[in-house]
This record gives C-alpha cells, structure tokens and sequence, in this order.
DNA sequence: TAAAGTATGTTGTTAAAACAACAAAACGGA
DNA sequence: TCCGTTTTGTTGTTTTAACAACATACTTTA
C-alpha cells in the first residue's frame, strides 16, 4: 500500500506519520482492488465504510428515471468519497461509485474515528464534512435563483468577495460554469453579453471584472 | 439557564446529563440575551463560536445585491445556528442571524468537541454535519433538473423511495414545495395537474400516489 | 505557421416557466 | 352551519431559457 498517498489524504493530512498504521488498524482499514467498470458501491444499497482511492480512479455516477447515465464526479487518487453516507446510519447511496479504470481502494469504518484517540483526525473528518456543507449551500444559492442573470451574478459577486477584488479569475470553463449553475452554455454566453453589453461586467475567457458605482 | 433544552438539543442528545456541565464549561459556553431585531452575527463577518437557542428565536436573513430582504429559516427553542460556519475557520458569514423576539443564546466553541474527551458528543455533531451534507445534496439533485415535472418527479420518487410505498404523504403545502423545488406555485399546480392527467400521478393535496407499470 | 480541434460568442426559433388574475375547494372559528 | 380566510387549481399572457446552428477566437501540435 502506497502510504504517502494515505499520509496526503485530507483525513490524514497533518497527522504524524508514525501515528498511522496504528490508527488505520483501529479504524478497521482493508484494501481491494477494483476492475476497470466495476461497481464499488451500488444506487439503492448502503456504504457502510467510507473509501479513499488509492490507484486508479473512481467515477461517481447517477442513471436517472428515463435510463440517461450521467456522471456526477471523479474521485483520483488520494480522494475520498461515501464517507459522509458511512456516518449517517440507515441511509442508502442515491449514485453509484465504479472503478473507471484498474483501481486500489481502501476502505476505513469512518464512525470509529471520534474514538480513536486522535483528535486530529477527528478535526480533520469534522473539517471537511463541514466544509462539504458550505460548499453545498453556497452552490444552493447560487442556483436557488431563477434567472441566468440572478445566477451568474450571485456566483460572481460571490467570487468577487471571496478574492477580494472587483477583478478576478474563475476556475471553470464556460461549459463547466454553465453545469454548476445548471444553464445552457449558449444562453449562459448570451447572458454574459448582455451583461456587458449593460455595463454592468466585464469580461475576457476566465477573467472578469465587476463594475459597481465606481468603475475605473 | 434551561438545562432541559440544553439536553434535549441535537448536539447534546443521548448524553449523561450529569456530564453536560462539564462540558459546556470545557467548550467555553456563555450565555447572552438579544432584544428583538438585534443581530446574533452579520453577514459579512465570521461567527467563531456555534450557537444554541435557549428562549426565544432566530431568523436567519439574507439581503440580497438589490436589498430585498428575505428569511431563509426560523431557528426555534432547542435548535443550532453556525455550527458549520464555526467548524470552517476563516469562513465568511453569507446571512444574517437576527432574534425574532427576545432571545436567549448559548454560544460554544464547537471546535473544541473533539478535544473534549467526550466521544458521544463529538459522534453527534459528526452525525449533525453529515446529514445536514445529505440534506444540501439531496435537494440539489432534485433541484438541478431543468423543468418543473423533472423536479417533482425527483422529489416524488425520493419520498415514495424513502416511505417504501407509492402512496404517501408530503409535509410541505404546495407553496412550501413550490419555495423547496425553486418554481412559481401556480406552475407546480398546473404541472401537477398535467401529471396527473398523463396518469402518472394520483395526488390530493399533501397525499400522493405514484402510478408505475402496475397500477392498482 | 498552417491546420485541426476546442472553446466561446451570436442569433433566431421553440419550449417552458413566471406572472397575473381569478375560480374552486378546504379549513377554522363564531 | 355560515362566513371569512387560506390553500389549491386553472387559464391566458409575457418573459425567459433551452435548443439548434453557425461564426469567431483561441490552442495545440504536426
């Protein structure tokens, strides 16, 4: 096993590296390997462990009611994924986690944590389920608006304050700005003109510039 | 202090109340009282400690970027605000949290949990956070279809999944659901309406019936 | 640097939701 | 049970987004 991936881990990260080994034995740790297209965990069933990947990667996917398959996310290596169904008891996983290519994945009985004995993993588990939280409602926000326009200026305004200038990058691509917002690319570019076309934004591929009372 | 609330709270449940004391001196409990309308946190600012409401209420608030002021929820006697918020350091207030009325607030240092020695404690905010991640994802999937009827449907399906019958009962009125789903209530009526008439649908008011290959 | 591929922008048409206004049904006291 | 109130349903109009098709700009690499 590949423990410098485990020691990288966001559960892991800043945990002594001696402590380790021990800890993944409490928390009942067991590797398997994953072929390419099989499933981890299934729609429907319960994932009683959470699971870090720690070869290959996993595809998080979703087949809705009319047979469409979609896939929600990809989990690499180092990630983790299920851990917050492992925590929550009697719930049941509304996606699907498959191995897309030959894949090692450890599994850890994640409820054991806060009684590990190690505060800083707890913190480290409690952390991020919270920040998964934050993230979630923010995008909730966002798309709680019913207008491309409301949309894309809360997220902007919300880019815009969080690195604290007018000027700003965004890290998705049109496409993928359309997809967390869940507009059409098209009426998403034809949105941001109009926008501009307004004077309310500015704007060139990623880099955009909000203008308020005082543009320069 | 109402130490029947404290206990009775979620992150407190199924604690020995003999310890609770303890505890809230080791998170560094205080206990403040705000007169109606005064603000709890501000949007825009940090909120370092969760808070528990002893008496009284708290509306959580949000202003939006034309000043329409709008109440995102209602925090009652017994129920946490800004845990989450709390648990993510250097994360930024997005709402306001005001009292309702007269109001009796315990703030805690919820950071400390882990370190308080206490793993049911720690368990249950685990748990709380989790769910709560469950809760956000579980509306964005249903949100994140693009007409009304794929919204309901989602919605539809999880509930008759989740009471294991195609016939149930909803606890949302219809503008409840119509604010849940993000659409207009007179078109979650009409489309409703239109379902039911395609017979996929059996519904009358809060009580529904899915129609699938089989029915009755 | 030329060509191929990818990302973004633009426009017109179609489909869907918001909105508004009202009708009907259910509910809750007097 | 009657009346006022609230909730839900219905319909027509307006607004908005999805969709499709294409133009342009940027990137990559042969």
């Amino acid at each position: 096993m590949d423990m410098t991936i485990v020691e990288n881990s966001a559960l892991f990260r800043g945990i002594d590296k001696k402590k380790v080994p021990e800890l993944l034995t409490q928390l009942g740790a067991y590797e398997r390997v994953f072929g390419k297209g099989e499933y981890i965990y299934r729609e429907g069933g319960r994932a009683p462990d959470a699971a870090i990947v720690l070869s290959g990667s996993v595809s998080i996917e979703r087949t809705d009611a009319w047979g469409t398959r979609s896939i929600i996310s990809e989990i690499k290596s180092g990630g983790m994924f299920a851990e917050v169904y492992a925590l929550v008891p009697d719930e049941i996983m509304p996606v699907d986690a498959a191995a897309a290519e030959r894949s090692e994945i450890l599994f850890l009985d994640i409820r054991r944590v806060p009684r590990s004995g190690c505060a800083e993993l707890t913190e480290n588990l409690l952390r991020l389920t919270a920040a998964k939280t934050l993230m979630l409602s923010r995008k909730i926000s966002h798309i709680s608006h019913r207008t491309i326009r409301g949309r894309t200026l809360s997220y902007l305004s919300y880019m815009s304050a969080k690195m604290g200038s007018s000027c700003f990058d965004i890290p998705f691509s049109r496409q993928q700005l359309a997809d967390y917002l869940g507009v059409e690319r098209s009426a998403l570019s034809a949105e941001l003109g109009r926008m501009r076309d307004e004077g309310l934004i500015e704007f060139h591929r990623n880099s955009f510039k909000i203008l308020g009372s005082e543009q320069i």
